[in-house]
DNA sequence: ATGATGTTTTTGGTATACCAAAAATCGTTG
DNA sequence: CAACGATTTTTGGTATACCAAAAACATCAT
């Protein structure tokens, strides 16, 4: 994922600081301070943020410095119904139009969710998810749709999380994963569709209940912290 | 859409000249040129190339002049693809979604269209069309869906006005249009994915055709050119 | 004390200068 | 004459300097 270019990197970094909660919400992100911190100049730095703004990450406001995006729910909610439209279409496509190749390869992500589920460190088995995914995706040979694609489920990145860290449930995500992949072997649209509706449908709802958990225990932290309270950040 | 900031006017200007064929496929976009040329520096500039690029309308190269994008039949192909499949998804919501407001609205844009049909200058009656779409994705009230719609429209501009000036058919037009008010208005959900298949699903196979043919005179022209070409590229 | 207004400071927007990598050009040599 | 290589030139990448708008702050008048 990571492009050989300055730019690209500096996103890369902010990116993971901000969907891994080190950048919270409402965060501002000042081009000078953030270029000095990472030692570059403001130009590499300005243009990784205009990255990050481009995918949702951030807000810019005139003249105003960028903060770090606080989605409502809605906005994800929005998001997630996107991604599923994309990932049906993709997956109905790729019924006539993934070779034997890519479904040995879902195959084999497929199985590796399954052996990894009891051991692996969540964010690892997130990675192979999130593979997963995006494999079906690119099993449609589209190249437009499998960057769209990619593109939300990137943006979704923090929110899924949230939701899968929240409820892990082994049967269900293997059981559903094995349906997909048994659909697309037969190559059947209808049924690869019904497979990602039963897979994805809920994760709207999961994802909507897992941030309102997590706002809610970002609010309490917010109004009891410890001791004093002074205004001003940084 | 024309946004207040330098580099915003700067990217629609090179998209006008871009998509008008201007600025035919494979012109390179020197940014020092550019910038001079326009009577601005490099980083607004550079900028506006970034903002195309992400819109597909350029392609960037590491260490190279960026070049105005050659897309493919099938690239165009495949865009056409997820458009449709983006405004089918937003119609549907739409049938649940749009508030008499938007219906109306859509209804004059609907209205404008056969109006101006035989009248007016074939870009105005572009841009109409393209509001009408747009407005569509719009009701759906999903701000990432009407988003990712927007950007495919954007992109996929040059074709579907190549293709729409090749082959003008009021009657077609304006009764889809109607067809799929109806099917809007009638919050039918079935009803407004069959109109808009009827409407979008010839859509590709005329704008692969518009290509070719597009693609033919360009070539056959680049074959005979009249005298001179002076200090060029390529 | 409070609100308005002027000043200072912060910060993004823009221009420009400098650097390094990659082409293109030209000269040299086998 | 061709092919290879050094040099020059082109061009994007990066750093920095300057500017203007907006927010924060302080001061003054009521």
């Amino acid at each position: 994922m990571s492009d050989s270019t300055l730019p690209e990197h500096i996103a890369d970094q902010l990116r993971r600081d901000i969907l891994r909660g080190k950048l919270p919400p409402d965060t501002t992100i000042k081009e000078r301070d953030n270029a000095a911190e990472l030692g570059v100049s403001r130009t590499p730095m300005r243009e990784a943020i205009r990255i990050l703004a481009k995918e949702g990450l951030v807000v810019l406001r005139p003249s105003r410095s960028p903060v770090v995006a606080q989605p409502t729910v809605k906005e994800v909610h929005d998001q997630v119904v996107v991604l599923l439209a994309l990932e049906k279409l993709s997956a109905q496509i790729a019924c006539h139009e993934a070779t034997e190749a890519d479904l040995d390869e879902l195959d084999s992500l497929s199985q590796q969710i399954a052996e990894a589920y009891d051991t692996a460190d969540a964010l690892d088995l997130f990675e192979i998810d999130m593979a997963f995914h995006r494999k079906i995706a690119e099993a449609a040979h589209n190249a437009a749709l499998a960057d769209t694609h990619r593109s939300y489920l990137a943006r979704l990145w923090r929110a899924r999380f949230l939701s899968a860290t929240m409820r892990r449930n082994r049967e269900r995500v293997v059981s559903h994963h094995s349906a997909i992949m048994t659909a697309l072997r037969d190559r059947d649209p209808v049924a690869v569709e019904v497979a990602l509706d039963q897979h994805l449908g809920n994760l709207a709802e999961d994802i909507v209940a897992a941030m309102e958990a997590d706002n809610a225990a970002r609010k309490a932290e917010a109004e009891a912290p410890e001791g004093t309270k002074q205004k001003g950040q940084t």
